[in-house]
DNA sequence: TTGAAAGCGTTACCAC
DNA sequence: GTGGTAACGCTTTCAA
């Protein structure tokens, strides 16, 4: 049933050693035994063990590393699932480096990135910003042999750095889930809408703005989009600007012809909390990303219609375990492109991760 | 870092054998030799190496016995679970017998039990139908000491059986997240609800239809239940019963003010056919349960609003892997009741496990 | 009651 | 280029 090594050392009439050699494409096998080998394997249908190699690695401390943002929210329960990762990766030898970034900015990720790279890990995941001297960095880290996931944010393209692969939303789609939910929860035939984006990931918020008002133009929603307000425009211009919150309040006082707020991402509980004190919670249908618990306490008064959630301990746990399946037992990704779902979460289905 | 079976032996000053046994409170072990090493190892902070025991008992065969219903859909799901599953796990020398019934009556299932126990299984996951003489049959067998898991269907209690654990839905949270949907999906104020139910399963259904009106009635809705149609009452006592394609047509042309309906389960796609012939797609709001193919469709052609999804993969594969880790790597499993979520899928966000 | 040893499948290292 | 061998951590069997 099970095929080992020994086996098709044996019918090669070969010693292990070299079936190891020619089956990991190593230097150092006569290409005529190695070709033989690799047939027979494949005839067999060799399927190496994983445990095996698992514990024969032991030994090697294998050294993987996380670069993420240090905001809470979203960001603790991705480290949540860094930590499931850890707990379950430790016994096999593997050590889990994080380190969290405070501005999206080169600077602030760079030296996170060096940070974990003098600790000469084996493997990079990383939340990317989008610039082109991290782009560069990257590069060279996969050039010099180093894997590298990319997670939750496509703002550089896995093709760009030669990335392993990209794990976490597809935004385009989050944004039609959205326009979805926007249709069904809408009950006036005529929908007043302001969308809401904050400053962190641009263009991942941008992205969710266009899938979600691409939807609503192909269901041919009767909507009028009121404006799109950039919750952090202000901050680089004036000494003490107005936050979220009172954006948002303002807004809404301006028009209190609005029926739907979008927010795509960066400060929704605020832009909650601002529906909630106009009297509008209930009333207004809004629709925005990732549930924790403040969002989750929102959506519980009102404030808040629908979240649509991305997997957020899938994006900790899934990266590391890949990285080590990748290293450790030679399994390539499944897919270069690995889109986690859009949840999309209600009061009655509202589970948090670590349990209500 | 990591501790081992070995330092253990060598701090107590004793054999790797000892240390095992006093480990796996096995007898032959003097009490006090055994307490110095549970000690010891709790100091130290032991955590078993699972590649390390995968291993070594690789050259035992294991087999794992799985006994689900013959129904395509939904249970064509959760056999794609089963069969992740036994991908993962033949390399780790798991044999998986899959044995289905086609009737949920007490010989069919009886009979697919002793097909499954016959071939010597070292665990047991069940779909179990609720009977007694089934629930005294899986009592036996735990009592025998194979451990048995109870998924999808709570029919049969957990204790009842000393089952090791449930694997599936909440069937009143199920219930309560389409009330949810229900509430933020109907336009018009006033509901008119008619709710089908089929004959399968008649207790799960049952209780998602509680846990729906449940809801309703605490959130307050303006909900007129029209009537609860059993899709299967009439099975049994005319010769050539109305099917549900048939009962549910007939019912919307005579109640046309029907807004809402809600199909607990079993023929969700006639129902939805029917709303479809009648003209009513994207009119009625209707609401049902599981993702496949067939739904699928008629979720993009507007005859079901909304379905909620229960993770059948998840279904077919964590039972396996939860009765593989018990068995070889002694871990219990993190709850007795393994409550899988409510999944929303709306045409937007509905990916089908073989990829859309 | 305990110890010693073989074995699980793979990898890595050192001779030849 | 290749074969032999030790090692990974645990389980089990056989002696003592």
């Amino acid at each position: 049933m099970k095929v080992t090594m020994s086996q098709i050392a044996s019918v090669v009439g070969v010693s292990r050693g070299t079936v190891d050699r020619a089956l990991h494409h190593r230097s150092g096998v006569n290409p005529q035994v190695a070709d033989e080998i690799l047939k027979v394997a494949h005839e067999l249908g060799y399927r190496p063990n994983f445990s095996a190699r698992t514990l024969s690695g032991a030994h090697k401390r294998l050294r993987l590393g996380y670069v993420l943002p240090e905001a809470t929210g979203f960001w603790s329960d991705v480290m949540a699932g860094i930590e499931l990762a850890r707990q379950e990766l430790t016994d096999c030898g593997v050590d889990i480096i994080v380190s969290r970034f405070v501005n999206y900015t080169f600077e602030d990720q760079s030296h996170c990135i060096d940070a974990v790279m003098s600790k000469q890990v084996d493997g990079l995941a990383v939340v990317p910003i989008n610039d082109a001297g991290i782009k560069a960095r990257l590069a060279q880290i996969t050039a010099g042999g180093t894997p590298v996931v990319l997670v939750n944010s496509e703002l550089i393209g896995i093709e760009d750095v030669g990335a392993l692969c990209y794990i976490g939303s597809d935004y385009m789609f989050s944004g039609r889930t959205a326009a979805g939910m926007l249709r069904l929860c809408h009950h006036a035939p005529a929908i007043e809408l302001a969308v809401f984006s904050g400053s962190n990931n641009m263009l991942s918020q941008s992205t969710r703005i266009t899938g979600f008002l691409q939807e609503i133009d192909r269901m041919g929603l009767n909507c009028h989009l009121i404006d799109i307000l950039n919750t952090a425009r202000f901050s680089r211009k004036e000494a003490n600007p107005p936050d979220a919150y009172q954006i948002a309040r303002a807004f809404l006082q301006e028009h209190p012809e609005t029926t739907a707020v979008f927010t795509a991402g960066g400060s929704s509980m605020k832009v909650a909390r601002a529906i909630y004190d106009c009297g509008r919670a209930g009333e207004i249908v809004h629709i925005t990303f990732d549930l924790n618990a403040g969002t989750q306490a929102y959506l519980k008064n009102g404030s808040i219609t629908v979240i649509i959630g991305q997997e957020s301990i899938v994006q900790g746990y899934r990266p590391l375990k890949l990285l080590f399946d990748y290293i450790v037992n030679r399994i390539e990704p499944q897919d270069r492109r690995i889109i986690l779902h859009n949840e999309i979460i209600i009061p009655q289905n509202a589970v948090r991760p670590d349990g209500q």
